[in-house]
Parts: structure tokens; C-alpha cells; sequence
DNA sequence: GGTGTCAATATCCTTTTGGTAACTAGGTAC
DNA sequence: GTACCTAGTTACCAAAAGGATATTGACACC
């Protein structure tokens, strides 16, 4: 059964859709979509952008949204190497739904860690209230 | 030092607004947050939508959204128990967001699947033509 | 007094994620 | 021939996430 057709759906758990949700939520796989929504950058440029990420972790991240289709990645015959990666236009596509989220992240965050101090602390007085 | 008047940025790493990233990211989180994009909805609910999330786990996606201000949990005084999860206007405010996303994720998602079976084609032959 | 309902919890276990540290390849500069 | 450059890879490890399964509490029904 081929899904190109679907009414696609995000709560149906067969829907591949689902995919999307987790390369976002992936711990470095939507900051280096963000990095390179300005253009190609290379690896090590890379690195420190998003910084302190481990080669390992970053090499991970790049194949992952490379066989997604989302960035390429060029590879320069020089000494040293250079390898560059960069946003394909479905990549880029991706980059305003992000936009979108971005912003609504930085307006609310101040909410969201004071209802977090409040959950908190009434957590803390309701162990105190009932200590058994 | 206080972040409410910051240019909150999610490229700094020590910027808060990087939870918001995680939380969409998380497995079942922002499904959640979709399905009570309706209105109130009990628990055993919100397990059927959802599909096969086991208690423990919706228990403790709940509580982390609960925590973040996103929904409220309201009991009822009734036998068998009844509790109902709600959004907050913040939590609504998040709809919209999540909105894109998943549109950009449903209409995106064949072409993703795609290239994934391109490119794991691609990563097959070179194996083949390499096999040492 | 046994069974059922709902909303969880508790315990245990497996898988995934993320990370450290060291090493490789191919060449250039000294 | 030793050191250094970039862009990785490899082996190993710790923590967290996610899940299976059994149990609880308060009551209502039979």
C-alpha cells in the first residue's frame, strides 16, 4: 500500500508523518536546518555554530537529514578537505513551518518557566503538607 | 541573571527556548496537544486517539505539559474517577504553530520517504561495488 | 465478598540517544 | 620524518526514553 495518496494523517500511527515530528524534535537536526537557512556551511563551521557538538553526533545528524532530503552535502577535492552542506529546496521549505515555531518558542519561554517554578513549588508544599 | 527580556535566541545553548524544541520532539507530546486541540478530554480517552501509548507514559507526558502550562488537569469528585485534560490559552497558542508543522509534514512526507529509499539505493550499489 | 471501572503507580527491562576519547586518511608545511 | 589540517570513523559507555506487566484505591453493582 503506497501512502502518496493518503489523507495523511499525524495520529494515525501507521502515518509516516510522524517522521517529520521526530527529526524536529531530534536534539540538532532543526538547529542545523536553522544554521543553514543562510546559506552552505561546512563542517567545522558547523561545529561551532551550533557548538559543542561532537563530530560523532554531528555526523549522525547531517546523514540523517541528507537521506531525508533535506540538505546535500559537497564534497571539494582539496587538501585539506572541505565538505559543505547546504538546505535543498525541500529543506528550505521546512525553514518557515520552523520559523513559525522558533518565534512562538522565544515569546513564550518566559511562560513556560514560570509556570514551571509554579508547578514546582506547589509540588514542593503539597510533600510538605503530607509528609507520609 | 533573568531571561524574560532577552533576545531569546535557540542557537545559544544555554537559551531556554530550546525546550520547546525537545517537547515538540517528544514521542507523543505534541499529538497530545492536537487531540485536545477539541476540547477537554479524559484520560482513557486520550489513549485510544493517541493509540497504544501505555498509562506510565501518557501519565508522564501529561504531567511534563502539565508542568510547562500547556494544559490543565481537572478531577472530578465522581467514582470511578474522571479527569479531564485541557489546554491552556497558552497551550492553544501553540495550536497554530503546530499546525504548519504538521501540514508541512503531511504534504511533504512522500516526498521524504522517497528520497530516503534513494538514498539508501545509493548507499546499497556502493557497497556492492566496493564490497571491501 | 467477588467483580468491574478509571486513573493511575511500581517494578523491571530493552532500546535508543548522546557522549568521550582515540584513531584514520591524505596531503601540506616545516 | 614529524607535526598539523579537515572531516570524519571506531570502540566503548552512561543515561534517558519508552514499554510490558502487575498492582492499587475508592467505590458501585450484583
Amino acid at each position: 500500500m503506497d501512502t502518496t495518496d493518503l489523507p495523511a494523517n499525524i495520529l494515525d500511527p501507521n502515518c509516516p508523518s510522524r517522521v517529520v515530528f521526530q527529526r524536529i524534535g531530534d536534539k540538532w537536526a532543526s538547529l542545523v536546518i536553522q544554521v543553514l537557512g543562510d546559506g552552505p556551511v561546512r563542517f567545522s563551521e558547523l561545529r561551532k555554530m551550533v557548538n559543542v557538538v561532537t563530530p560523532k553526533v554531528l555526523t549522525q545528524t547531517l546523514r540523517a537529514l541528507e537521506r531525508d532530503g533535506l540538505i546535500t552535502r559537497t564534497v571539494y577535492a582539496q587538501v585539506p578537505p572541505r565538505v559543505e552542506y547546504e538546505l535543498t529546496s525541500l529543506g528550505e521549505s521546512l525553514l518557515q513551518p520552523l520559523t513559525v515555531l522558533r518565534h512562538w518558542a522565544e515569546s513564550h519561554v518566559p511562560t513556560i518557566l514560570e509556570a514551571r517554578d509554579a508547578y514546582d513549588e506547589a509540588q514542593d508544599e503539597a510533600l510538605l503538607g503530607s509528609p507520609n
